[in-house]
DNA sequence: GTTATTTGTCAACAAGTGTTTACATGTTTC
DNA sequence: GAAACATGTAAACACTTGTTGACAAATAAC
């Protein structure tokens, strides 16, 4: 019945997991070392092997936790296309694409990609394509997350300067229309 | 005149920028080390710090050249979407994606992502937008770019499953128009 | 209260990597 | 042919980084 809890095993395996996502979706897996993902979490280096294994595990479960569909999941299918479109451009809720950046800054690295390539298939296509129907709803729902994919790394990733010159009311008014085109078939 | 010229500063160099290309396409900048460049390229290591000064200078060199639009010109723009779309698919001409693939596998390192952000924008968005004309040019020159980059990371990078199960001609036609639509306004 | 288990710390290892320096060998110039 | 230069080689440095093992401190079990 201790208050204040000086050591909590529960509490620093969620901290070191948290600052991992963190500076993964920063600099990506290899632009990221376990000596800073200790310093963010405020524990010792030795803790992150010992808790997870190794880095691969660590990213792996970094990235696994926060990614699925339910967060664009709606109602209305008329609107999805703008409804994906402002999620993806819309800052506030960035934190929740911070598995998805972590993947996009670490395409070089052979885990990483594997782990993307999964979780892109059985978290988003497959339940996408499910959801949708239609003719070829699985190449459909393919296309959707290329396009996102695509806006995310253009926009969050390099930055475009371009985009960043324009509104996101003027940038959802050119992708929306692509995206529910793909949803409509 | 020598016949053969086993000294030859000139090609030396161009081997080592065919086999940076080569390398950094496949892994990206941070999966590929020097001495692995030296190797394929059939030189001593330290010839790759003198003839280019660094890493991050090799890797600009080797990316920068072969990046131009004109491989992806066509005259009759009403076919530009299936164009452009055939040729990103199209495994023929994957040598010229090198420069591309490279980026986008090393979308982790920032030297990389700011000659990318560069690269994209002074050769492919601009020269795009004013090559198109019409409303908005530019912010849809950029959505091609993304639409582009997004095709590849899913076909080249990540290998996308679903991408694979189906034909070139079906993805085309999936693709094409979105592209065709940017183009026409 | 004593023991056993959990949790955290410290230090070091071993491997990889970009880069540099000193040296050797070939090529050109006069 | 000898000196000057260009090109290539070998080795080592300095640094980073993932990982591990031995030890200390705190908590739980009895």
């Amino acid at each position: 019945m201790t208050i204040t809890r000086p050591r909590d095993a529960n509490a620093t395996r969620n901290n070191i997991l948290d600052a991992a996502r963190t500076l993964f979706a920063q600099a990506g897996y290899d632009g990221t070392n376990l000596r800073q993902v200790a310093e963010l979490a405020e524990c010792n280096v030795a803790l992150v092997s010992r808790y997870f294994g190794g880095k691969d595990e660590l990213f792996r479960e970094a990235v696994l936790e926060g990614f699925t569909l339910e967060a664009i999941a709606i109602d209305d299918r008329s609107k999805f296309g703008e409804h994906l479109a402002r999620y993806i451009l819309s800052k506030r809720e960035r934190g929740a694409l911070e598995p998805l950046l972590a993947l996009l800054r670490s395409s070089g690295n052979p885990n990483a990609t594997a782990i993307m390539q999964e979780l892109l298939e059985v978290q988003f296509v497959q339940p996408l394509a499910a959801w949708m129907g239609g003719p070829r709803a699985e190449l459909r729902a393919a296309m959707i997350a290329s396009v996102v994919i695509g806006l995310a790394t253009t926009h969050d990733v390099l930055e475009s300067p371009t985009l960043a010159r324009h509104s996101l009311q003027a940038i959802v008014k050119t992708v929306a229309p692509i995206l529910q085109a793909l949803i409509d078939g």
